[in-house]
DNA sequence: AATGAATGAGAATTCATTCAT
DNA sequence: TATGAATGAATTCTCATTCAT
């Protein structure tokens, strides 16, 4: 039980380099790819991730906890309003710095039952931040964690085109959204709040192939 | 001329085949299925678009023309806020019908000089569109055409892991955004204004193949 | 319709190259050589036969037809004893050829309907072979088409070790099964006639893959 | 010298457990399963056996090992043809068990020194055995060990398809081949007694590897 | 001596694109 | 001009074998 330290050691170059590889240029970077950013031969990336939607699985457990994480952090602020808009901000700021992020959506990847956990884990530990912003009059009295979570993504995508030359342009949209968000003398919103994520469903019709 | 007409119907017939194809089944679907979906054979497909990008170009173009003819159409209503709003919900459901949406963003399809020409046009529109809505108040005075124009992709994204159980769920992120988009005793944006959309750049670093 | 002229002989080339590859190395004589056998691209094997399963089938039907074909001429000759031991031989000779007979045996290919068709159209016709021959008293009186058919493998086996340096020693096979044949004053055989082959069980216990 | 006692131990473990993958699975079964099968690591494997044809060779000879010994057994008794034909029983019994027997014709473990002497062996015992049946008259004067031992696999693999569903088949084809063994007023045999077994050749083109 | 991580050649298969008919 | 056959690079994944611990 020494011998672990290479595969440690590899594992996360492995984690690393998909990250950036993935976030660089999307789902479609070759597993040969990602074995040469890592410095590693094809077969020790099978080794760790036996497919490629493990791996993939393995990155977004990765942020999905990374952002749990910082949710936890932010439920100890006093003004749960700001914490949760510093949340947002924060987590908007991880999602940046991956493209993959939106080819993700919908992938068999998402079926794992390992990211659903995280995804559940993530929207509860969100509910609670969001639930003291609600207490507090911080957001209306209809907004939750999911749709919470569901902005992150959101807003990382309404700026993504002006990522490149405006990195930080999505303070504009957080700032609007959140504007969006705050309580006041209106009317519910018009959809229901959000069920559970529970992400494309593997069964045809909906997300079907086509090859 | 009859070859002419049988071209010119063929190159309909594809295109309607290839926005649906892509809309299901996302932009990895194959020519193949394209070419028999539009009921013709492959070579047709390559003698009129001679590469997938610029069969998606050719798309995407379809998509922004009919976003800006929509816009064009509601530049004529009294009530500019109101306009503005219903031309948005108009917009996120033709996005929400395609699935490919998400995937092209950031492609080499997107460099087309065609298709930063259809994008310029439809901020242009909206700008008009989002002019008037500024004047009249609806809108903070800080927001532009390209604001919104990004929003429509933002918040279908938004919704987008709804979309299989609750289709319209967009409706209540649009209701947030417009939300904050409003006019209000409110701070300037923190960020300035988007520039016109150069969408990713073609010449490595920032979108890399990588394969 | 003309195009077709390079197909069909690309398609015979593929046949021939692939029946020789097989034949000569086995079952696991890769794709890609036998491409290059049959001098095309590795592409064009799959345009052909989509899977090497399906290789394999369309090889083992020409070989199970041109048994059945054998057989039905011998169905022609007076002396029905004479007529099935020729058959035999010829069929052996055939068999003799293709090393890959043995592996064969068993394989996912054995279920595709049509190869299933053609064991059953072989074994219909042998059958007819045999029972004239049993009712001229050339052989036992339960000796079933199936048995002769088993045994067209069986005896090449039992020569097969031989075949480099004695190619012509399965007729010393054959006559000593030949002779095991023929009706005498001998009791039943110990085991029932064979059914109807059914090669091997698609479901797992009896042939695991067990990777 | 405790080590060498777990190395014996450990020899043991994965020869059984190589006999039964090879069995159940075929010669394709990875050394991977074969070392879980047998409880040790994969370094352990290439310790005992370097390649795998070594693997496959050393099990081959424990296969002809034990039917040598049998056949010694059989030597024994004083009815003679009886006893071949038990000992033919007992041996198809053996093979019958083995689905990579099949396979493992032709193969370069087949080459190996070791295996060819265990062949020989075989056949000088099997000779015993059948020259006593020859001179009582229990079978065919140009009978030889070799005609019997090919045998063996030959009537195998006769009911090898009807393995899973009828286990016992190959008795029927016992009988047939031991009926056409047997001494009579026939003529000799068309082909002359198989030469001592040589298998195939490593040299290029009968057994060629055609990668 | 045993372990199991790393290696890398190779397998089947897919697909955009080219080209002969 | 339309067709669809041919091409061959690329992809995911497997596995025998090597080697550091």
């Amino acid at each position: 039980m020494q011998a672990r330290a290479d595969s440690v050691r590899n594992r996360r170059l492995l984690l690393r380099a998909a990250t950036e590889a993935f976030a660089e240029c999307g789902v479609d970077v070759s597993m040969h790819t990602i074995a040469q950013r890592a410095g590693v031969a094809k077969g020790t990336v099978f080794r760790h991730f036996p497919t490629k939607d493990d791996l993939l699985a393995a990155i977004m457990m990765q942020l999905l906890d990374r952002l749990r994480e910082a949710a936890d952090r932010f439920l100890r602020a006093d003004d749960a309003g700001g914490a949760l808009k510093d949340f947002m901000a924060h987590g908007i700021g991880l999602l940046a710095a991956d493209r993959a992020f939106c080819d993700v959506i919908g992938r068999p990847s998402l079926q794992h039952a390992d990211v659903r956990e995280a995804i559940d884990r993530l929207c509860d530990t969100v509910e609670d931040l969001t639930g003291r912003a609600r207490e507090q009059g911080a957001v209306r009295g209809d907004i939750t964690g999911t749709d919470i979570v569901l902005l992150l993504g959101g807003i990382h995508q309404t700026a993504q085109p002006l990522l490149d030359r405006e990195p930080r342009a999505w303070e504009r949209f957080l700032e609007i959204a959140f504007d969006g968000l705050r309580a006041r003398d209106r009317a519910t919103l018009p959809h229901p709040p959000p069920a559970r994520l529970r992400m494309a469903d593997p069964s045809g019709a909906s997300a079907p192939t086509g090859k």
